[in-house]
DNA sequence: TAAAATTTTTGAACACTGTTTAAAATTTTA
DNA sequence: TAAAATTTTAAACAGTGTTCAAAAATTTTA
């Protein structure tokens, strides 16, 4: 019945922008300061409002989940612009530290939160899909270095895991302010982006030594 | 006067003894579930008394600091018994790793949480001394490599920062789920280690392609 | 159109959280 | 012992996520 169907449209309405609103929240404050009232005054309605929309907070996260790795991949998009292999995988490199420092709170969303991972895990669904789309990606720029001969010895799967980690320790430390802390360089912003671009440099500088 | 000495000391010992219970507690179910309630119930104290001796809650994270990074120390003490630089760095990794998964609280503490980090920029005192003082044994490890030949046009505290950076994504990763949910193995944790190690295995394959 | 049934929304409460403050209990000093 | 100083606490504040019965709004039925 087309009654139902517009029923079911405008409560995907509503709760499409309770997503916004928490989104927009998120963004502008930071996740530790946003609660569900502000949200509900977001959107002026009551706070018990947005628990028949959403079981609860970790679902509206994991909800920002899918929309964060969207926005990931977009930033990804420049790469097929890249038809070299390695080019491609050191522009996958600047785009994902780019993403992180520009996207703070949407990159602990992803990769450090542990609640929204937990939520998945718990309601039923193995929903990580664009999250191992991201990495398939990674995994394909791997191999199709392997192909002309980069990374000779090495697994796919191992490098790509182990570059993923590296840059994911670097983004992780240089947003939580450790990395600001152990380096010298403590005060201007610009040294620390500086550093973080060495580290990675020396990173490269690493793989491109592999070659045979 | 020896009165006020002997005050001192009964003021330190509450002191410590408030830092013992949020230890234990920490340790026993995580930071999330600990608050300042807990810890005075188990101090037999009232809460209000906890702010006789700590400023706040991010003042005893700080204090667990130190004493979480005089724990990492002690797990590197094993580094002494290996001579050859290298080795000494493969073990430090591996050691490193270790201390990160058998104490995910305490590294999450040290490595992940901002608030005891921004509290020790707050408090003026720029003591992250502990910490600092595992860097350099890092950095002194690659310094010795490559007084043996290794790492020839690195430099020293570049690569420092981007070991340091491996190590903590893989340890993050790990310890957050995400290498879990990314990889196949989802189900047993003896294969998480191992995929761990692998990754592990491979940076070290890197470092030592980098051979002249 | 009026009544019944259903859905949506909400106020109020529950059990928490970190933190402050003025008052009470204790200890030290004179 | 009385006064002063210190330590400890009860109570409150403003906030959190979440639940649930009741009210309001809407839809369906007669």
């Amino acid at each position: 019945m087309g009654v139902t169907e517009r029923k079911e449209r405008h409560k995907e309405g509503l709760k499409k922008e309770i997503l916004a609103a928490a989104k927009s929240l998120f963004t502008e404050r930071g996740f530790e300061a946003t609660s569900i009232r502000n949200i509900a005054e977001k959107i002026e309605y009551s706070p018990a409002a947005i628990y028949s929309y959403y079981k609860d907070k970790n679902d509206i996260m994991y909800s920002l989940h899918q929309e964060g790795f969207k926005l990931l991949l977009n930033h990804f998009q420049v790469l097929n612009n890249v038809s070299h292999p390695f080019e491609r995988l050191k522009a996958m490199g600047r785009a994902y530290i780019q993403f992180a420092i520009h996207n703070q709170d949407i990159y602990k969303l992803l990769f450090v939160m542990e609640e929204p991972l937990a939520h998945v895990a718990a309601c039923g669904g193995e929903n990580w899909d664009e999250g191992d789309r991201a990495f398939d990606i990674l995994l394909q720029t791997v191999e199709a270095c392997q192909q002309q001969g980069y990374f000779k010895g090495c697994d796919s799967k191992n490098l790509s895991l182990l570059i993923w980690s590296t840059m994911h320790g670097l983004c992780t430390l240089r947003t939580s302010g450790h990395l600001g802390h152990v380096a010298a360089a403590k005060d201007s912003q610009t040294d620390l982006d500086q550093l973080m671009n060495l580290a990675y440099e020396t990173f490269i500088y690493l793989l491109e030594s592999l070659d045979p």
